[in-house]
DNA sequence: TTGTAAGCGTTATCAT
DNA sequence: ATGATAACGCTTACAA
């Protein structure tokens, strides 16, 4: 088991029953005072008095005792699959912000989902230390949603559909894609790839729908379509392929930021101009696509706005009720360089 | 306060007393076969027994109550100044693998400090929610030196050497920088210029000492410092100041691989050839780097490892220990393309 | 306007 | 080889 390791006494801080006596009230006035108990008529003097001692010994209620007492936690947990992707550091920040604002705590964590990492998050997230849990990224199969409920608090997935589908918030990526795709028509593209994500994500099969009905509404054949797997590594090598494809294609939707990262690097080692023998558009608007070679044209979606969303459902709605929540909010083109008229 | 939100009634799952009972035994076996109780002499059909149980109504140790009863939390929290930052990315994952090998969870925020947050953090992490603290990126200074000492928790900062700079971990940045003017040395630099990060960041200073130390060691003058912030913005922003500075240079250093990417944007906005006519090599490695125009050359040093480290020394040491520990860890060059010997 | 007391689920120290 | 019991610090219904 655990190497137990003495690091020293866990030193307590001064009680709720320090605050009290010290204060020559009973521990029950301050729990209420400090918890603003409407019922609570109190003559102002002791009031002071009690905050007074409050301060005077910084004390703080143990977290703990807390929530043995009221089965609440006032933290909530946040799985990402990546913490070096941008992206979710994005999600993670509007997470954050929402959970403040609620009183909560956000705990986040990686996962790496193999059965046994199951076990981990059991004994990590199970009983008593969250009051909720938000999976962002895949992975959620069957029978890992079994695992995930017997884990007993409430979870949500964010921009997954799980596959039980009954709980969870997605950003509109076929309106986004959409709106990219006509502003390659509109510079005059007709033969345009899209680089996918990984053929079981959700996201990527949704950003792959609005693409084709796009296209299709416009009465243009499909391109091709190339799977990568959201990094900069598989963007290169979805890159290469639709390069490589014997339809050329004047322009490519790109369906996040790391892979159109690894897509311009491509086109670059290929002596593919973009934008003048090919356009690169991308889903999302990291901060770093600005600064890339050429800027990258994106779509911007607010992440952090999602992250924000799926705290207040998750903390909002009754454990039980279903949620299949398709984001409203702005989706912007952010033009820069990577986008231009096809050449002749 | 809080807006009170009813989200159905806080489910809590089966008790240790369920168990006992289940099982015929007190609760206080029950609690001590689970924690492996070296004192414990049971007969191994009971032991049997209550983990069959155990399995059956999927019991999970309440946390609340545990770490109430122990004192001991088996959390600890990381501060991190920005989740957008694949660097500390890189951090976190280093820091939740250990605290996974040591039965602890990871709790990772985000700090912008502010005295405010301050207020924030004294809630979220105050009394009872956390074992220890750890503190990425800067902004310690002396009054918030003694709030955290107020907070509870033993902390210890990463990548940091605190104002009071007793307790830290960090990398051998001197090291690593002259790691890299030597590689600038070995190809006939003989004019370096240093694109630092923010001027109150020690770690920024110990690179810039790094620097100077290297190049006098050589006996060149040191050449222009320009101050970014960490960001492709800063980079952007020195890099014009270096191409605008009286002495030509033929290299840059540069502190961070954010700031590397906006340097190279700037050369590339004033047609300045990288490494033809500017040699660019930054501390640090993500996986972006392999990406830019041209492939950036960095010194890799390992920044999870540094984040494991940092977990390690905060769950053993005894928490009024001095710790003023540089990581010894190989530190790599990584030669990619935007290296090159000085155009004459 | 304030106090009393029960109980949340666990672990540790005794007994037996 | 197992059981009884107190205690951890807090909240809340009820009593005064």
């Amino acid at each position: 088991m655990a190497d137990e390791v003495r690091t020293g006494v866990p030193r307590r801080g001064p009680t709720i029953s320090d605050v009290a006596s010290r204060a020559g009230v009973d521990r029950a006035v301050v729990s209420r005072i400090l918890n603003d108990d409407p019922r609570l008529r109190i003559k102002p003097s002791t009031r002071e008095r009690v905050l007074a001692v409050v301060a005077e010994l910084g004390y703080q209620p143990n977290a703990a005792a807390r929530s043995l007492r009221t089965a609440r936690t006032r933290t909530i947990a946040l799985l990402v699959p990546d913490f070096e992707n941008p992206a979710y550091g994005q999600i993670i920040k509007g997470a954050e912000t929402a959970a403040t604002k609620a009183d909560s705590a956000l705990l986040t964590a990686s996962m790496e989902l193999g059965e046994e990492s199951f076990e981990h998050y059991a004994k990590q997230l199970g009983n008593g230390r969250v009051d909720g849990l938000l999976l962002a990224g895949g992975g959620i199969t069957g029978t890992r949603e079994e695992h995930l409920d017997r884990l007993g608090p409430p979870w949500l997935c964010v921009n997954r559909t799980g596959p039980g589908k009954r709980r969870y918030v997605v950003l509109d990526d076929e309106r986004a894609t959409e709106l990219a795709v006509s502003h390659l028509l509109e510079l005059g593209h007709t033969r345009v790839a899209f680089l996918s994500g990984p053929a079981d994500s959700d996201t990527a099969e949704r950003r792959r729908l609005g693409y084709i009905a796009a296209m299709e509404a416009a009465n243009l054949d499909p391109g091709f379509v190339a799977h990568g797997d959201y990094t900069a590594d598989g963007g290169a090598a979805g890159m290469q392929q639709i390069l490589a494809a014997k339809r050329r294609h004047t322009a490519v939707l790109v369906a996040n930021v790391a892979s159109a990262v690894g897509a311009l690097y491509a086109a670059r080692q290929a002596g593919v101009h973009v934008p003048d023998d090919m356009s690169v558009i991308s889903i999302h608007d990291l901060s770093i696509a600005a600064f890339l070679d050429p800027p990258l044209t994106t779509v911007r979606m607010s992440l952090s706005g999602l992250g924000a969303r799926a705290v207040d459902l998750l903390l909002t709605r009754p454990r039980n009720e279903e949620i299949r929540e398709v984001l409203e909010q702005p989706i912007d083109l952010i033009i820069r360089e990577s986008t231009a008229p096809p050449r002749r």
